[in-house]
DNA sequence: CACCTGTTATATTATAAGTATAACAGGTGG
DNA sequence: CCACCTGTTATACTTATAATATAACAGGTG
């Protein structure tokens, strides 16, 4: 499974959960139909509460990740509805992301590169 | 002046604000040197308390985009210094938002097309 | 029937955000 | 000197959210 938490981390926890498996679905280590540990396995294998695991599912479930089926439990399902409304979020945060690299003095070929090597990782 | 700040977000405002100062830097609507309202002007202006503006400015200081004079009060002063720590948050943040974009379809040309919008944008 | 699944409810603690009021040190201009 | 501005600090309060804890429920499985 492979989960990093970083505890000293001012983001939260179910966040950083969030962000793992949307990562994991992105490089492939998680493919699509693949089953997810419990809310409690999951938990027992971090060392974190149920409650901040059934969280995290809960907000993959509503973004389209993750489906739950009572028999099989959670597993990863990639909707890929909303590809205009992914544009524009992606284009918000990326608004603010490269601002912040323009003031440190990145230029546009440190960003070309950044963006090519992560493409290339994702297989994009 | 023209800062924005969507009450209904669940981004925070202070971080809001610093956001919409690090954009406007990067779009040169600030420009080097320039000063900024004092913290209670712009606490007026935007409708909120002078201890949220106040975080702002705070934040913003220790990052290295503003500086204060007593005499002159707070005013854009970026500072380029650590531009490898730059690179690896960007690489951090983009690595997450072009996982997400990765498993809403958006392509390869897709993402190159937003980067170099923006890029353009801010004259990178 | 025991055991697992997700889900819901409730309560508690801790932390962060935002507001409010007040005061202090220091520079500015009348 | 004095009123007025600046950032800064301190304190207190409210609110919201994160995380934990304990418990229970509906439903599928062996």
């Amino acid at each position: 499974m492979l989960i990093e938490i970083d505890f000293s981390s001012d983001e939260a926890i179910y966040q950083q959960l969030c962000n793992q498996i949307i990562l994991g679905i992105a490089t492939s280590r998680f493919t699509d139909g693949e089953e997810l540990p419990s809310v409690r396995q999951m938990a027992d294998e971090i060392g974190i509460n149920m409650h901040t695991v059934n969280k995290a599912y809960t907000v993959l479930k509503q973004e389209g990740f993750v489906k739950v089926d009572r028999r099989r439990g959670a597993f990863i399902s990639v909707d890929d509805r909303n590809k205009e409304r992914a544009r524009t979020l992606v284009e918000k945060n990326l608004r603010v992301l490269l601002a912040e690299a323009r003031c440190r003095k990145l230029t546009r070929s440190d960003i070309f590169a950044l963006v090519e090597q992560i493409c290339d990782e994702y297989g994009m």
